[in-house]
DNA sequence: CAATTGATGTAATAACATTACATATTAAAA
DNA sequence: TTTTAATATGTAATGTTATTACATCAATTG
């Protein structure tokens, strides 16, 4: 079986990192949405980690590896390559002026680097992508 | 000024960090440096975080964002578009079994990237490609 | 020599993530 | 429906990665 390609049922903890995650214009870190969540009885950073864990696995949000921080999906809704949530690889334009982050896929940056792994015998499990630099906004 | 094309003099805690590195047949953590150089005289974090920067600056190392760990430049001598030390971007497969990582430069996912970027208005100041999974030999 | 600059040493702390263990809830099986 | 297994949760402690703050030392330069 696949990953699911419907939103599975969120348990509560689930909700609620993600609708802290989806509210935001800015990636989280697990602190950061620990915080957040206080309130709502959050106390220790493994409850926040469980629930990333399972929507990272849902496809729901993802991990920026370069900022060890977090962001809801925000997959355009093409349908290329039938990703719907269950994308192959994505990347991610990330600024580091206001923190905003562009979320897209690049048909044939994927390609050349399937490309590359299979005629080097590579077996590709994810794939990062993170550009780091400055949005249009913080740029003029 | 450009960053150096010839390797810079190196300080004696730059060499020792770069040496280490030079010599492990995989990424390693500022921590396990740290620990590799106790002998000669390493006490502190600090001292590895100092000279990975310059030797990151001087593009002599690179950081695997998404391991938090650091490798000695691989880059195989292509002089494609006049890369020498001080390329421009690069990518690197990361076999979870074994360790062991492939740099590589793709011309052509570079350009889509910066093409993305062009279009969109993005300035890109450094840009992370890193794929996760098995090496040809790992995945037999 | 004074002043600047860059490198170093050390301690403390901040930021990010996991392990271990106990308890509760839910769903499937008997 | 009771038993059992699987999943989710709560909490504390610890491990790992990175930075801040401050003092010292060495080389350069005016
Ligand atoms: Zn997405
Ligand atoms: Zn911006
Ligand atoms: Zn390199
Ligand atoms: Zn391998």
């Amino acid at each position: 079986m696949n990953a699911p390609v419907s939103a599975p049922a969120l348990t509560k903890n689930q909700s609620l990192v993600f609708d802290v995650l989806t509210r935001s214009d800015a990636p989280m870190s697990a602190y950061t949405i620990l915080d957040k969540l206080r309130d709502n009885g959050f106390r220790a950073p493994l409850q926040v980690y469980r629930a990333l864990d399972k929507l990272l696995e849902f496809g729901m949000v993802h991990r920026l590896e370069s900022l060890n921080a977090f962001v809801a999906c925000a997959h355009p809704e093409s349908e290329c390559c039938g990703h719907g949530h269950g994308h192959g690889s994505v990347a991610f334009a990330i600024c580091e002026s206001c923190g905003h982050v562009s979320e897209f896929h690049d048909h044939e940056v994927d390609h050349r680097l399937s490309d590359w792994a299979k005629h080097k015998g590579f077996k590709p499990a994810k794939t990062t992508i993170e550009i780091r630099g400055l949005c249009s906004v913080c740029a003029a």
